[in-house]
DNA sequence: GCGAGATTGTGAACCGTTTCACAAATCGCG
DNA sequence: CGCGATTTGTGAAACGGTTCACAATCTCGC
């Protein structure tokens, strides 16, 4: 284990992992072996040992590794082991999912607050929270201090949230929003996008032959 | 352009240059480089090139691309030009969100159907759609034809509705849920995990060194 | 205490994707 | 028409992540 940049994979797997610990755990298994990991997660066995060498050394040779054991060090790898405020922008159809969904309190991930900017849904109920005004926000996580925020607005209104976000101090942003955010290079984006996936799958749906080719496409100036 | 394999984060790009250029059309724009489509995408122009290479050519070499022609051919590469039916299983948060979503029509990706297991919900209107009985997927898409199914419901259930969809003639699957699916091998299955993007996130949150380490992690038989 | 069996951690080989760099193609203009 | 400016398409090189294979480590039972 060298002190070296962890491939973004590898995090997402560790996620992985983490979800099949616990799994474990509340079945009351007290050892797993990275074979039998790769039986739950689906991941080789050698990557998932590869993945935590980036990190240390947190198995038996012989033996395996212990559940509880191992999630505490994945908690804290992905600091999950102290509890992970969220700022949730838009209180629309998918900001309404991810308040109410329970999952994420099981991963110490919480949604500390929901912000829109339309007067009409300001100070309504959100799940658990009051829905504040996005003028705020800034105002607003000088207390809660949280790193982590969620873009869930219109894609016209993503760049300008983002910005605000990113005054707000927070360094990570997940956007459902169908854009390309322009962000200081100390924020990280993850983009998720629904649409990009049903195309993937659209793609292999369908097996026949594609009629694109060289002449058909390429041409006179009436062009493709 | 040879008849190879089209690695899969192509294909996710061009559903990222296809927005691009659907912007672009509705701005009124003819044509475009490369160069400028990593302006707007993010995505560099070597990049844009090498993928399409994968379909064909597409451009005019010092002009560009036809904004309206590579439209239609990379909506012809993904399958999104003729319609797209879907099939929806799960009427909850995730569910709601999906079949309001106007996006998906751009894309000519329809929900056909929804479906439950859930008898206070059967038969309830759900956008535009009637909750159906899972029960009866299979009949229901014997009509509908749809390749792609979304699954959406709780985490013990997926495996069942993975499998019911199979049987029902799908051959790609979006899966909400936080579980590895067992299909067989002609079936394409992409997952969308927020705690993942969120893990990821949260990791890169914070820049401080780990306190995990050789000596502390490794050890005695107290071990981890 | 020791040998058999199990399993880890990791350098090295492998493989697929991205980036580079340039020849070939096209356009506009004089 | 020809030349300079522009941009494409694509082999080849560079890069990064995954897989492999094995020495090192640990446990258990005798
Ligand atoms: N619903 C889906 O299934 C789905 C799927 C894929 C992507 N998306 C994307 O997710 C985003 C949200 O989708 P949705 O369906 O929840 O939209 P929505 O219209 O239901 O909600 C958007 C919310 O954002 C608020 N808002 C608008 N501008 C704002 C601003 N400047 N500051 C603060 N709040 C603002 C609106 O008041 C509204 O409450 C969109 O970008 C959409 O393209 C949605
Ligand atoms: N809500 C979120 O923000 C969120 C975030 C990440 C992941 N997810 C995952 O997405 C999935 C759906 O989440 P949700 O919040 O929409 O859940 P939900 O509880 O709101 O809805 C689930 C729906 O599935 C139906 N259902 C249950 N078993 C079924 C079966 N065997 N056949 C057909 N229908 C069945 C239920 O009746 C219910 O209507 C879950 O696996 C969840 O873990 C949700």
């Amino acid at each position: 284990m060298t002190e070296t940049h962890v491939p973004i994979p590898t995090l997402e797997r560790l996620a992985i992992y983490l979800r099949v610990l616990l799994d474990a755990h509340e079945a009351g298994i007290q050892t797993l072996s990275s074979q039998e990991i790769e039986q739950h997660s689906g991941i080789s066995a050698a990557q998932f040992r590869k993945d935590l060498s980036y990190f240390g050394e947190f198995g038996k040779p012989g033996v395996g590794y212990s559940v509880p054991g191992l999630i505490q060090c994945i908690e804290r790898i992905l600091r999950l082991d102290a509890e992970q405020p969220i700022l949730l922008v838009g209180a629309g159809n998918i900001g309404s999912a991810l308040v109410g969904y329970p999952n994420f309190q099981a991963h110490r991930l919480r949604i500390a607050a929901v912000f829109d900017n339309n007067f009409v849904k300001i100070g309504r109920p959100f799940g658990e929270l009051v829905i504040q005004d996005i003028a705020r926000i800034k105002e607003v996580n000088a207390d809660i201090g949280a790193r982590i925020g969620i873009i869930a607005v219109p894609a016209h209104a993503a760049q300008e949230v983002a910005d605000l976000l990113v005054e707000a101090g927070v360094t990570g942003i997940l956007n459902f929003a169908p854009t390309i955010l322009r962000v200081p290079k100390h924020v990280h984006v993850r983009n998720v996008s629904f649409l990009q996936e049903l195309a993937v799958l659209s793609y292999h749906a369908t097996e026949d032959a594609l009629c694109v080719n060289g002449q058909v496409t390429r041409g006179g100036k009436d062009g493709i």
